[in-house]
DNA sequence: TAATTAATACGAGAATCTCGTACAGTAAGC
DNA sequence: GCTTACTGTACGAGATTCTCGTATTAATTA
């Protein structure tokens, strides 16, 4: 198929007419006529149909605009990042963090691009994903990093890149954890918990979790910061989970206990950004490095 | 940008070199050389670099190798749709119902589909949505229909495509109602639950807003089926939701009666396909008339 | 050092694209 | 009903682009 054939096809399909497109792209109409006839005899389909004066696409035309409309979209995307970046030392790398990642999780995971060669300035927000999605969509971010995929329900144009996984680690003050005796996760029961807000996948998961295990937990306080949650589990107002991948690090915080692994919640992490290919030299270095972070 | 360039591009990338691309697509080495040189000179960046006697990406190039397979997948996919059904009266619609889809929604999602003028043939399977997914993979099936995306975790190449959405509606019994004078959705509390099973969206969504409302329910049975489920509410065995928009069919059922509709559930349904676009015109149909079944 | 392999500059010939001319069908104005 | 204005399309000459044969350069191997 010969995609210039399909351009003509595109233009005149969006444009209403082979006169309308000859406006906008400096093509006579004769010639867009007889590029989209020589599509057509290609494919062996016809795309337009002829109605009244003026034309409309049959059910074929349909599906090849769709199929066009994106093709069309990349090859622009593509032209515009090649453009855009020769050498490419872009000094910015504004990222948009979504309140419930862990902050130290977000570190670990933006380090390698902080540490690139040609050093670069980074710009980092911390909201709540809707508003970061909003920020990506009029390209005032280059990347957010979540704890979900962009929603479904929403119509934003962004794609959803999975960086990788985690478990799940319940910790608790030792003085705190002394308090029962039971096994891992039963001890969770007889221990008041912390908990992440609801809007945040770990909160969902890991309430799946209780259900699964038929625990029925005391929850003592919701956070929607991570760091504030660990402060509070820190003065022994009760235990808290953390994505494991970060466990190291709680536990040389201090008096800290590991209670248990519960490595059947998988949580998730995501890179989104309005490019469906992430391109950005900080963004390439981040996910070269995701490995050393999170599981795949 | 040139297209064409840019399919040359791809293909010496793709098998790494020229001379090897040669011997894959009827195009000389100098061809191929000189139309990737005119591509570079066009976007101002090397898309190769000569590493010894042979061609190696640069940054650039492999960015713009990967939007290139993005590209002319899809520009294989067009031509391969295309071409597959010219006037397309395909006598076979294979479409699979994740098992936690009520029964009569799938059949009202259907139904546009089986009462198109040419006539076709509706091959229907009902099965757990990994299975089904595997199936649509290998080109067995046509469609899914489910009550969420295509799972993260899963490395299915498939496509999520909205259909709509729903609220939720408790119904029992009028007998089993009348056993308790509570409003809505305190009722609930006071009457022995029928929930779907854990695997279905309903049930997940159903769970928090039990924990919304601080609903402490008592479960008197979980049900992978819908249709048996609402024969166990029929025999007054206990409440249960069911999606919003077939609530009128369940009222004309006899004896149920609404304890409430719980709008601030939204009950996502998705159709699952290989391709990016709904293509088949069974697809087309059912997407066309959605709006009678479902909320947007 | 010679032989081999890969990439590419150059130019003639082939393929294609493009547009001017001309024409056919449709909708509106008188 | 006739004209006018508008749409899209067939045809062919000319311009542009593509393609390949020849020849050259560079790196590897014998």
């Amino acid at each position: 198929m010969n995609l210039k054939h399909l351009y003509y096809f595109w233009q005149v399909a969006k444009h209403g007419g082979v006169i309308r497109a000859s406006h906008e792209i400096p093509i006579s109409p004769q010639t867009l006529s007889g590029q989209i006839k020589l599509l057509e005899d290609d494919l062996g389909v016809a795309l337009f149909r002829r109605h009244g004066r003026l034309l409309e696409l049959t059910e074929a035309g349909q599906m090849a605009l769709r199929y066009a409309d994106d093709i069309f979209a990349l090859s622009a995307e593509l032209e515009r990042v090649l453009r855009h970046h020769p050498e490419g030392q872009p000094t910015e790398f504004r990222v948009g963090v979504s309140d419930v990642v862990p902050k130290s999780l977000a570190y670990r995971l933006l380090r390698p691009a902080i540490s690139l060669p040609q050093g670069v300035r980074i710009i980092c927000h911390e909201w709540r994903l809707e508003r970061l999605l909003a920020d990506l969509a009029i390209h005032r971010l280059d990347l957010v990093i979540s704890d979900a995929p962009v929603p479904t329900n929403l119509d934003v144009r962004a794609y959803s890149h999975r960086l990788g996984e985690s478990g799940v680690a319940w910790l608790a003050d030792r003085t705190l954890a002394q308090r029962t005796t039971s096994v891992f996760p039963d001890c969770l029961k007889h221990l008041p918990l912390l908990l992440p807000g609801q809007d945040s996948a770990i909160r969902q998961k890991v309430g799946e979790w209780f259900r699964k295990y038929r625990l029925q937990v005391n929850v003592a306080g919701e956070f929607d910061d991570t760091a504030l949650m660990a402060a509070f589990g820190q003065a022994q107002i009760g235990a808290f989970p953390v994505p494991s991948v970060l466990l190291d690090e709680y536990l040389q915080l201090g008096e800290l206990q590991l209670l248990g692994l519960a490595d059947d919640i998988r949580l998730d992490y995501f890179a989104l950004s309005v490019q469906r290919h992430l391109t950005h030299p900080c963004v390439l270095a981040m996910t070269a490095k995701v490995a050393e972070v999170l599981e795949r």
